[in-house]
RNA sequence: GCCCGGGUGGCGGAAUCGGUAUACGCAAUCGACUUAAAAUCGAUGGCCCGAGAGGGCUUGUGGGUUCAAGUCCCACCCCGGGCACCA
């Protein structure tokens, strides 16, 4: 008996990781075939298929957490199971290393921002190699280098030259606590994303890109791609694409036309009134010279001061004030009054609506407010009460409209009455979306800069393309003061027009960060290129990204700003695809006793101790066997002990094998019933690979060694080997340390140059298996059958069942449903 | 309020097309090895009745369809997520 031998992951990663560093193993070249990656069996690749598998970039801050563990663990199996299936695959590295936290540490500690991030970076690229991710770090890159975000200005500039980048004074969502504007993405129930403060409304001019002219392709394409369901439904909420009609609105006082946009041009003939929001440029001069002009003015100052979370309580009431003016109803000439209020928003539609309190909810609540008239137009609901059904959301025919269309079905008359306005010039159908222009711009220091100066005589000038990239300088004092650190900068600012050579200053705000990360995975396809993006060349061979993988909570943000660059880039004619992701997986989030992890709850779990205790591989196969990836996780150290134990079985049964002679006693039935096993466990791994079962592959492997453990003195030694070495290769993705080793030692070969195991069909075949024979739809036993056994057979086999006969006993059976393969159901009476 | 997910042993979860519910793992109990412990190996294991053979019950609740329901249909309860004065 040779020595007890131990499985020591602390030797055996290192070592592996040692091999795929110096041979430079994932790096794969844009020279399809030719210094490429070694393909099977170390062949060139010629015509192999391209994979891009890619985890959403991670922002450098401290060290690794266990979400990234996670996300690397899910893309990392699907990046072998690519390989190994025979494609060439693209699988990189980088980080969104501009942002608030890095700066906000620097205005505590003075650190430089780039110094402070340089510092993360070089823990996550450590630890990175440690996990064994198996990375093409030769295209890493940084979005803070100025090799990168060169690039990014680019961007911005070809942004600008197509109309898609504007500057705007406008209403927008102030952060107080970052002293910075926030786009609307980024403002989550009236507080801001990042910090959580109350954000506040600020009148200021901005940078805006234009994703609203791409509301209807973001919301159309999506039907295109293989997303999970939730998120698609997420970006159609957040796009709010409605199908309605614009419908004018004269004031014959000023003899200024309004149009507003209505779902319901049915319920036109039920208008009692008209309302514009309190921001709306022409509420002051309506009210002007009425009795109302005081009242007004007030109520818009109070309106402008009140926080966005005040304006929004869903339970607030309903407030406004007259204007003193009257509205034409253009489809029956009634003149109903104007008001103001604070329910009606600027920003969608026209900021002005019709008010139909007889069928909307918000309406009919402000009239009953101000006793305004209520009208019924649609027939429905109860009818009843003091209400009498009011509002009535519902359809139904019309009534009290117009002889033309009372009687008519509401969605019937929906069509005609927009005709009909059509027709009178009065109106036209019209769509809405929900979807704002992105604000990009931001007061603060450790970002993109935005390449345009501002000169005195020839006003906003972008930087010429070759005086790229508009470097930030480095400065003393970080501390935003509600405008950019970089206008204290005074040397950096002042500077010459491009156009007239005269004295100009530069734009001083700085680019959102997810600008950065709304291009970079084009970057990796060719990030050594200093003198373009990218070459159109290389992005043909890679993109899009074959499989995109990152947390939900990007559903929104980052996923449509990507879509949307692609697309205005895609209409620049720098690229020629439309979608970017053609696939994305969602992991979900791992916690800590049911609670997320953070620092003041004192539950985090370090990815790097989990490795420096029990291994890589033992810390990504755990995180992806404790359940579904993208369902939520808990954190669990026993589970990891015993995840741990199957890898330490796997390498000492390995090893034992290793040094075992053949015998030749071994048992033909036993040799069978592993051999059987083997090919069941490929052909459940590789089906369950596909599907993102990986919870279940790693189980099936765990079966699979209790059966080589079961077998090991009965089966032969070829046999066991074949077993065991299939173990190790099915295992392979989810730990490579150890299943390199076991397959290294058992064959003396290279597991991921081996190419993904194949079941035998014969081998997923049994000539008997189980026949389930059931009375009256209960199990009553089991006996064995011919899998070859016809209908006639198979009900005999089960009317001889002892525990059959027992349940049959003297009853007459009225059905027989024989399933061959599964069972027998007897019914009995 | 509207739109998505989800509810299965002591715990994480499995059951992919309506066909043996509880795979795999954790925790637990018993045993082997050991002076002892750790490590490792083996066995047991949904609940109730029963010595056993076996029987009854069981997938949030209540109904339904079916020879057969965790799976399909209807109603409801609970948990998680998204949207929410968007006209």
């Amino acid at each position: 008996m040779s020595e007890e031998r131990r499985y020591e992951p602390q030797e055996i990663e290192p070592r592996w990781q040692q091999v795929w560093a110096e041979e430079h193993t994932w790096e794969v070249s844009n020279d399809a075939g030719e210094g490429g990656q070694a393909g099977v069996g170390g062949a060139p690749v010629g015509g192999a298929p391209k994979s891009y598998v890619l985890e959403m970039l991670p922002y450098p801050s401290g060290e690794p957490h266990i979400g990234h563990l996670k996300c690397y663990a899910v893309g990392d199996a699907i990046a072998h199971f690519h390989r190994r299936l025979g494609h060439r695959v693209l699988h990189p590295m980088g980080y969104d290393a501009f942002g608030l936290p890095a700066e906000n540490h620097a205005i505590k500690t003075g650190v430089h921002p780039r110094d402070s991030t340089a510092v993360s970076i070089a823990s996550f690229q450590r630890q990175f190699r440690s996990w064994g991710i198996s990375i093409d770090w030769s295209r890493e890159l940084s979005t803070y280098e100025p090799r990168y975000y060169r690039w990014t200005q680019w961007i911005f500039l070809q942004l600008l030259h197509a109309g898609l980048a504007y500057r705007k004074e406008a209403a927008v969502k102030w952060c107080p606590n970052d002293q910075t504007v926030l786009a609307n993405e980024q403002v989550v129930d009236g507080h801001c994303e990042r910090c959580g403060a109350e954000v506040e409304v600020r009148q200021l001019e901005q940078w805006f890109l234009r994703i609203t002219d791409y509301a209807e392709r973001l919301l159309s394409d999506l039907d295109g791609i293989d997303w999970p369901e939730h998120v698609k439904t997420m970006q159609r909420n957040w796009i709010g694409r409605s199908e309605g009609a614009e419908v004018t609105f004269r004031c014959e006082a000023l003899g200024v036309d309004y149009p507003v946009f209505t779902t319901r041009p049915d319920t036109l003939f039920g208008a009692t009134f008209f309302v514009m929001a309190p921001e709306h440029p022409d509420v002051l001069r309506l009210a002007q010279g009425t009795p109302y002009e005081q009242a007004v003015k007030d109520y818009i100052n109070h309106a402008l001061t009140e926080s966005s979370e005040e304006r929004g309580a869903l339970d607030k009431a309903k407030t406004g004030v007259p204007l003193g003016r009257t509205v034409t109803n253009p489809v029956n000439g009634e003149q109903i009054p104007m008001y103001v209020a604070d329910y009606v928003l600027l920003e969608y539609g026209t900021g002005a609506i019709m008010a139909v309190p007889g069928h909307d909810e918000r309406d009919y609540a402000f009239a009953r407010a101000y006793d305004l008239p209520i009208r019924r137009v649609i027939e429905g609901g109860s009818e009843e009460g003091d209400e009498q059904g009011l509002p009535y959301i519902g359809d139904g025919p019309l009534v009290n409209s117009h002889a033309d269309f009372d009687g008519m079905h509401n969605r019937e008359a929906l069509s005609a009455i927009v005709q009909w306005l059509d027709r009178e010039a009065k109106g036209h159908a019209s769509v809405n979306y929900r979807l704002r222009d992105w604000l990009v711009s931001r007061q603060r220091y450790w970002g993109c800069p935005i390449p345009v100066v501002y000169c005195e005589a020839c006003g906003m000038a972008p930087v010429p393309e070759d005086q790229l990239p508009v470097e930030l300088p480095d400065i003393e004092d970080y501390a935003p003061r509600g405008r950019s650190p970089l206008a204290a900068a005074e040397d950096w600012v002042n500077t010459k027009c491009p156009v007239c050579g005269g004295d100009a200053r530069r734009e001083t705000d700085t680019m959102d960060t997810f600008v950065d990360s709304s291009w970079y995975y084009l970057r990796y396809c060719d990030a050594g290129n200093d003198e373009a993006a990218w070459d159109p060349a290389a992005l043909r061979q890679w993109m899009p990204v074959d499989q995109y993988i990152g947390g939900v909570e990007h559903a929104i943000l980052h996923l449509m700003y990507a879509r949307f660059f692609t697309k205005a880039l895609a209409d620049l004619g720098h690229l020629d695809f439309q979608e970017p992701f053609q696939a994305l997986f969602t992991q979900g989030m791992v916690t800590k006793d049911g609670a997320k992890m953070s620092k003041s709850k004192g539950n985090v779990v370090s990815p790097a101790s989990i490795v420096e205790r029990s291994g890589a591989d033992t810390a990504r196969c755990y995180i992806l066997f404790v359940g579904p990836p993208d369902q939520d996780a808990d954190w669990s150290d026993e589970g990891v002990e015993g995840v741990h134990r199957f890898l330490g079985r796997l390498w000492r049964l390995a090893a034992e094998m290793a040094e075992r002679e053949e015998t030749y006693t071994s048992v033909e039935e036993a040799d069978l019933e592993l051999l059987r096993k083997t090919n069941w466990a490929i052909d459940k791994v590789s089906s369950d690979m596909r599907r993102f079962a990986f919870n279940t592959a790693i189980a099936a492997v765990m079966e699979l060694l209790n059966e080589c453990s079961r077998l090991r003195d009965e089966a032969g030694v070829a046999t066991e080997r074949f077993a065991l070495s299939t173990a190790a290769s099915l295992l392979f993705p989810f730990a490579p340390h150890v299943c390199a080793d076991v397959y290294d030692l058992l064959t003396g070969e290279r597991v991921w140059e081996q190419p993904w195991p194949q079941a035998d069909p014969a081998m997923l075949e049994r000539d008997v298996y189980e026949l389930v024979c059931q009375v009256n739809g209960k199990l009553r036993d089991r006996v064995q059958a011919p899998a070859d056994a016809g209908p006639e057979e198979l009900k005999e086999l089960c009317l001889t069942a002892p525990n059959v006969q027992a349940h049959l006993d003297g009853k007459e059976i009225v059905k027989e449903i024989v399933v061959p393969g599964k069972l027998v159901n007897l019914v009995v009476r």
